[in-house]
DNA sequence: TGGTCGGCTGAAACCGGTTTCTGTTAAGCG
DNA sequence: CGCTTAACAGAAACCGGTTTCAGCCGACCA
């Protein structure tokens, strides 16, 4: 009905009784009589009335929300994150607040900022600085999704090495490669380092000795193309592979090696992280590895709901979850289906 | 220093001065002598107080925070608006609240709720009903992005008329198509609304009979497949050339094609709309339509921002931006460049 | 020297809720 | 019938800030 907000202390005058009562009433907590209760929620009715969420907020000393910070928004990856999470988010009345740090310098001031609007926060692993991370572990309960923090903060991430390893030990022991190169940037984020070292233990696992230096470049679809441009195009021998720390740089480098004449995976196999929904599409097919996304996320907002509802601030444990090789054509295995994907 | 948190009124007694000359030097307003603001601004320092968002938000009547809803984040699309939206609001110091209403019911409710979070809200076109998004325009101001909202609701979206008028016109004129299809459900959102009446029309400038109805279908690539089945499957004959609601769905119609033995473009002409990253990276590559999205997401978060530091609310006027027709091979172009995609 | 004006300060009201704490009333019980 | 107890209602304090408003004081002017 009326359009300006009403306030407790208007419904209590139009009910009747005193603002203690709408209050409770309002919130179906402590005793209120059948009498009382119609005549409040009869006036509320009446009247539209909503309460406030920042006088809630500020008397419950909670804010009902919950953050998220990545460093960009590249690729499926991270829309599966944010699905993710906030499917979890949702249930439990606690809205999300997102922040992308992208290419901004002050990202440390603006995630501390977040700390002071939310319950807890979710934080990519190497987005921000350790000593932001743990500045903001002491404001509100933090956990690290895709990496790991620093001190005793939780984190839940994918079994990245265990995949890694199984992708390298399958390309070194089932197709018999040798000279596999690492395309990706160990010291960009955790992911790409753990899954960097997966790489090079496989090689030791087998008694193989594996290339000294990854080809560092960052993570986008332009990135591959130029590393195929540094591994193809010079006179240094063709490598048998080129692992790619996730799918775009993975479809980047097929683009390269397509448009040089090459076949894959004849002349070079090539594989990729993450199952993005243009690995099952493009020919050949990419080899990868599917990471739970969804649920790491969900996962994180839990445990920060959980955290966050408990004045003792648990900071509970990390969390590791299995991540699954998905063979496809482009490392060398035959196409696992009548080519007729079913879509994403 | 210390680990609880100080409050005004602390800060006042330890500097010897009162809340108000505090605030005021917390904000810099007003008139403080250069011997209380040393004074307060020492007692700061030393315990590290920050101003709390919830007291601060409630006195000024102000949450400092924007909202954006859309319905799923399926694709590039909603990651560029995500990002265009953040990296205009982040400057403002309004923190992102975001929210999917996906597949839950309840949304209607969960937005409105989101109103009572937060100072002004842009909603994607055809995510809410129009009744919750006008008693939404009541509690703040509120944008359609991408999509056309009831009333005098403002907003902003590209040129999905003139854009498909073209492309249409393209198929039509330059490479003397007939037996056009549309895939895509008009009634899913605005966007493929306008762009299945924009097909039409363009048959109809030129004397031709369009197609009675599209082909409806939803906008992933699954559903593309599911298309490709239904119009190359049967006893029917094979139409000339397929225009689509969005790359995902083209993207979709290409395997299907393609998994048939079809050449494309000889045999079956597709295009898209969005230019997603895998549309130039696929073979053929995806001729489409380029609409500046971030720019969008920008443009709406202005508005908002403008609007919510206003007390008039001034709700402006639409906006529509230019977008840019992007030929490639797969409506039978040749191919624009020595096939080097330079990435995305 | 008296009056006015402007700079500076702090007490208190306010934002919109929740919660404690006190008091009243009626029911239950010996 | 008197006493205890439980149910219920409301006044007021509280959450942590901002802002109004009144008052004090020194400077300036006639």
């Amino acid at each position: 009905m009326s359009n300006t907000r009403m306030t407790v202390r208007e419904i209590a005058k139009l009910a009747g009784v005193s603002v203690a009562t709408v209050s409770r009433v309002s919130n179906g907590t402590g005793q209120v009589s059948e009498e009382m209760r119609r005549r409040v929620l009869d006036a509320i009715e009446k009247h539209g009335y909503r309460p406030d969420h920042l006088g809630r907020a500020l008397a419950a000393g909670r804010h009902g929300a919950l953050g998220l910070v990545f460093p960009g928004l590249s690729g499926p990856y991270f829309t599966e994150l944010i699905q993710g999470f906030e499917s979890e988010a949702v249930p439990s009345r606690a809205s999300v607040h997102i922040l992308c740090t992208h290419l901004r310098s002050d990202s440390d001031d603006q995630v501390l900022e977040m700390g002071r609007r939310v319950d807890g926060v979710a934080v990519m692993g190497g987005t921000i600085s350790d000593e932001a991370l743990l500045r903001l572990a002491k404001m509100v309960p933090v956990v690290v999704v895709a990496g790991e923090g620093p001190g005793d903060i939780p984190s839940v991430r994918a079994d990245n090495v265990g995949s890694m390893l199984a992708l390298t030990r399958h390309l070194l022991a089932e197709h018999d490669l040798r000279d596999l190169v690492f395309v990706g940037n160990p010291a960009g984020s955790p992911d790409v380092s753990e899954r960097w070292a997966a790489f090079r233990r496989a090689h030791h696992d087998l008694g193989i000795e594996p290339p000294a230096e990854p080809v560092a470049v960052s993570m986008q679809q332009a990135d591959g193309v130029l590393a195929a441009d540094q591994l193809l195009g010079g006179d240094t021998p063709r490598p048998a592979g080129v692992v790619c720390a996730n799918d775009e740089i993975a479809l980047g480098v097929l683009v390269g090696a397509l448009g040089r004449g090459l076949r894959v995976p004849q002349d070079l196999h090539i594989t990729g992280f993450d199952d993005v929904p243009a690995a099952a599409l493009v020919t050949p097919a990419l080899t990868t590895v599917r990471q739970p996304v969804r649920e790491l996320a969900a996962e994180a907002a839990r445990l920060i709901l959980r955290a966050a509802g408990q004045p003792g601030n648990t900071p509970a444990g990390s969390l590791v979850l299995p991540a699954e090789l998905v063979l496809r054509r482009s490392c060398g295995c035959p196409a696992p289906r009548p080519e007729v994907p079913a879509g994403e």
